[in-house]
DNA sequence: CTTCAAATTATACATTTGTTTTAATGTTGA
DNA sequence: TCAACATTAAAACAAATGTATAATTTGAAG
């Protein structure tokens, strides 16, 4: 019936920010159900488990986020023949600030819950991993049409940092120096910004040092400027 | 005596790992002194109390980090009149990068750890943030330094942005695609190199939408390149 | 109103946890 | 040797925890 899943609703909301507070082992039961005001019982009778519990907490943060991105990179495939590093990563950065900072109510815990998870163990994050897996691959090989000289390995390592940093920003929101200092239509509009140069720049920055590799031959350093590399390579990002 | 201290050495080198593997209520005194083989009331007798313990693992493996970075800076004030971003964020890095990773036997627990620490509850944050606020208050001066033209907000959420990478870069060492293949001289070398090189990077994005914020007022993208303030010799920082 | 399954409550239970205690044994330096 | 410190073993304990169960309430269909 319609009001079982009010209560399911509290108690993922309550399991959602309790989880972000305490981490999961340090998140008791009980203490869920005191915050969303239900019975101890109803944890078991609608999720099963306090596991299976966070995965249904991981599943409803993720699935708006997703689809955002996926909506986001779609966009760009059909409007734009030449992706800018700037456009994917904003494609990318956008729906995760948006989705997560949406809810007022929420906000705070959400985003803890997010930055959490992805520190969580191992058994933790490989399931987080796999939920995020196929929209991420996407990225990726979008993120890579927009820097072809840079090898797999380097765009991979950046794009997790990219996703760390998105997170790091959300987590410390509202604290003083924070880049976000409200939950503010403009001050996430400027946040993405910031975060979206941020990352472009750093994703052109290639080491010196090193940059005699097996897998590069440019350092975006030698090359003048624009940010936007021009692309030609088709292999249109399949279904 | 001198063996009392091998006895408290292996309890952290334990509960280090256990820690940075379960986080802090994961992780239970039991699965830590079978891990360092030595027996449960020893933990009361030597440390007090879990807590306290947790404390003491922060406390050795800050130290040389600290310790580190104040040195490298200290070397950049006497041999530079204007250092390069560059050779800030060098100082911050290779301290974190070389003393997590310098005891072989240690590296993947301690990486965990410190990476795990820095997403813990506010109680734990907070003990961590006492603990390295001072030095990296000096980072952050220099980093003004080399960088005048941009707002200490700016410069304060950009700074816990390193630290991050640095961090998401040491826990992902080994796995595939991550940035630090394996924890050998030259992987290291070239990792420090990168995040240089990505951090730098990135510290120069300034959004162009909000570029007219009050606090500044000169944008890099607007400048013509070098990212480099000028920089003469790049000696290393020994120790 | 009755019926009945779904939803909710109160309670019980077995485990695990951090901590403490007691007793015995080992180690080390003076 | 003496004495202080260090370590081990075993046990105990209260508190907290995830889970399971039986009883009760709810709400809508018949």
């Amino acid at each position: 019936m319609g009001n079982a899943d009010v209560t399911k609703q509290r108690i993922l909301d309550a399991a959602e920010s309790m989880f972000g507070t305490h981490g999961f082992d340090g998140t008791t039961l009980r203490s869920i159900v005191k915050e969303a005001g239900v019975n101890l019982a109803l944890v078991s009778y609608h999720f099963g488990s306090k596991e299976e519990l966070f995965q249904a907490v991981v599943a409803r943060m993720a699935q708006p986020i997703i689809e955002g991105q996926l909506a986001a990179l779609k966009q760009i495939e059909v409007t734009e023949e030449s992706p800018s590093v700037e456009a994917v990563l904003h494609a990318y950065i956008r729906p995760g600030i948006d989705s997560l900072l949406s809810d007022d109510r929420l906000a705070s815990g959400r985003a803890k819950f997010f930055a959490r998870y992805y520190m969580e163990p191992l058994s933790v994050q490989e399931f987080v991993d796999r939920v995020f897996a196929a929209c991420d691959a996407r990225f990726l090989d979008m993120l890579q049409r927009a820097l072809p000289e840079q090898s797999r390995m380097q765009l991979s390592w950046k794009a997790e940092t990219v996703v760390s940093v998105m997170v790091l920003a959300i987590t410390q929101m509202g604290r003083p120096n924070s880049l976000i200092r409200s939950n503010s239509k403009t001050d996430r509009e400027r946040a993405i910004s910031e975060l979206v140069a941020f990352a472009a720049y750093g994703m052109q920055g290639v080491s010196q040092k090193h940059a005699s590799d097996s897998e590069k031959r440019h350092s975006t350093l030698e090359r003048p400027f624009p940010l936007t590399v021009p692309l030609f390579s088709e292999q249109p990002i399949d279904s």
